[in-house]
Formats: C-alpha cells, structure tokens, sequence
DNA sequence: TTATTTTAAGTTGTGCACAATTAAATTTTA
DNA sequence: TAAAATTTAATTGTGCACAACTTAAAATAA
C-alpha cells in the first residue's frame, strides 16, 4: 500500500468521526428546542425557503423519502409542521411551517453562534475546510458523470 | 448574524453530507466483502493490533458499547471473528479474528485504492484536508477541557 | 472482610440513513 | 386514446449511533 493510499484510510475515518463529533456538539443545544440535528436541517430549508414538497426538501439535504417521510411526520406530531397532499398533483406532499415552527425560528437564531463557540477555529480554517470540501465533492461527482 | 457565523452553518451541513458520500463510496467495495464501513473498521483494528476487548475498539474508534455489541455479533455470526470471555477478568470480553477473518485480510487489501480512485483528489489536498480536520478536533477537544 | 465505587459489556428505546419495493398519480409515447 | 414510462411518497427491512439503564465482576475504601 502507497502512502498516497494510506492516506485515503487516514482520511475517510477522520472524517466519518469529525462529522459525528460535530454534530454532537449541536445535541445540547438543539435539545432545547428539541430537534435533532437532521430535523433541524429541514426546518432551515423551510425557514429559508418556505413551503415546499418532500422532495425538493430532499434534493437540497441529499436526504430520500424513507428518511424524510417518518422525520417529517414526527416534525407534524410536534405541531411545527403540517403535510399536505397537493389538489393539483396528488402524487406531492406539500410541508409547510405552522405557527409554532415559524416562531421557533426566533429561539433558533442563537444555534450557530452557540455552535461556532464550539467549534473553536479560525475563520481562515473554515474557509480552508469548506475548500477542501468542495474540491472532494467535485472530485467524487466528476466521477458519477463517466 | 454575522458572515463568521454563518460559515459555521456553511461547513458543517458540508462536512455531514461530504462524510456520508464517502461513506458511499465504500459501499459497492464493501459489498464484495459482505462488510459495512462500520465493520470494516472494526476489521482493520484487528487485523492491525489483533485481538483486544470491546473495550479497546471502542475507544479506538469512538464507539460505545450499545453500537459494538450487535456489531460485533453481526461479525462473529459471518464466522470472521470470535467473541470469547475472558477468565482472569469475566468483565472483559476478547474479540479475536477466526481464519476466515485473517484470509479476508487479503481480500480488502485493495479496498484503499479503490478508494482513493473514487475520490479522485490530490495527495496535497488530501493531507490539507487532514490537517484541517485534525485542527478542529483539537479546538473540540479544548473546549472539552475546560 | 464488608461495603462502596468503578468498570465492562449488554440491553432498551429512539432516530437516522439508505436500499429495495410498492402504490398511486401523472406524463409521455405509440 | 390506450399503453408504457416516469414521478412522488410511503413502506419494509437492515444496520448504525447514542443516551440511559442494567447486570455482573473487579477494585478500592472503610
């Protein structure tokens, strides 16, 4: 094995639990406004961009309707979202925020604040990691394309 | 909130959808070993160090024992590793590889180059990336401290 | 030694994550 | 228009991930 190669497993591992490790970090903060970290997701897309369908909600996270479906139903079963089936085009579930969930908004401007505490790092440093980030991500589409 | 701020946002959706696509790629490999990333690592712990507690994997990769636990069953029920108690202290129990789990040694020895084609990235960008990540887990880790 | 504390692994319960399949509605094509 | 293909959610099943708790064993203190 190349130390190239080598270098994928030092990689992918840190990275699997660097991802764990973050969002640990966003578990106490967002138990107050009890959500977990993937449901907090979808309500940023919903506060950002307002009723929409499953779908969509699941293009932007890269999340598909076996984790979406049971997550949003417990979101509806908190009372800050509501499903409903689109009139014009039945197949489509259309997610919208109800009162509760727009004013949860306002208790969820703190979150990333909180977080960035956390978190520790320089500005310089994220910029680079969102970079380097990208680069991968490229790197793995580009190859989906062939 | 300030542009600081919201970067955290920016990175760490970034970083959680970037680990489970890597992740992904894994997995048409893995398949062809009848192994998920989870117990591949596990995998290459014992293959690495040989056998130890559950204990030691745990800390090894961050992984308590309500996640070992049925994993480790899972693996010992492939016949690629043996769970045994140990005598001197009936706490503890050894996970040791079976010959089956030594001959898969082999097998995955080209997981990582396949790997690394997949991500299709440079050696620098790749030490980068490390070097990013191993930073942040340094300021996580401060905090922790405190 | 006996009582207390600590440690190791297992158990239970909740919530993703995703592959594979299903069902129904809509769109496209022949 | 009727048949085929596509799209949208939902469902089913497997496997993490982790918090909280339990149990048994070992270490430590009283």
């Amino acid at each position: 094995m190349s130390d190239n190669l080598k270098l994928s497993n030092q990689i992918c591992f840190p990275l699997y639990t660097l991802a764990k490790e973050v969002i640990k970090q966003y578990r106490p903060i967002l138990d107050e406004l009890d959500l977990t970290y993937p449901q907090y997701l979808v309500m940023l897309v919903l506060w950002e961009e307002g009723p929409q369908s499953v779908s969509e909600i699941g293009n932007k996270l890269f999340l598909d309707s076996g984790t979406l479906t049971p997550l949003l139903k417990r979101l509806a079963q908190k009372n800050i979202i509501t499903r409903q089936r689109n009139a014009e085009d039945e197949r489509v579930v259309t997610i919208s925020l109800t009162d509760n969930g727009r004013i949860m908004k306002e208790k969820a401007r703190c979150v990333p604040d909180r977080i960035a505490e956390t978190l520790n790092i320089s500005t310089e440093d994220l910029v680079q990691l969102k970079n380097t980030i990208d680069k991968i991500n490229t790197g793995i589409n580009k190859n989906k394309e062939q």
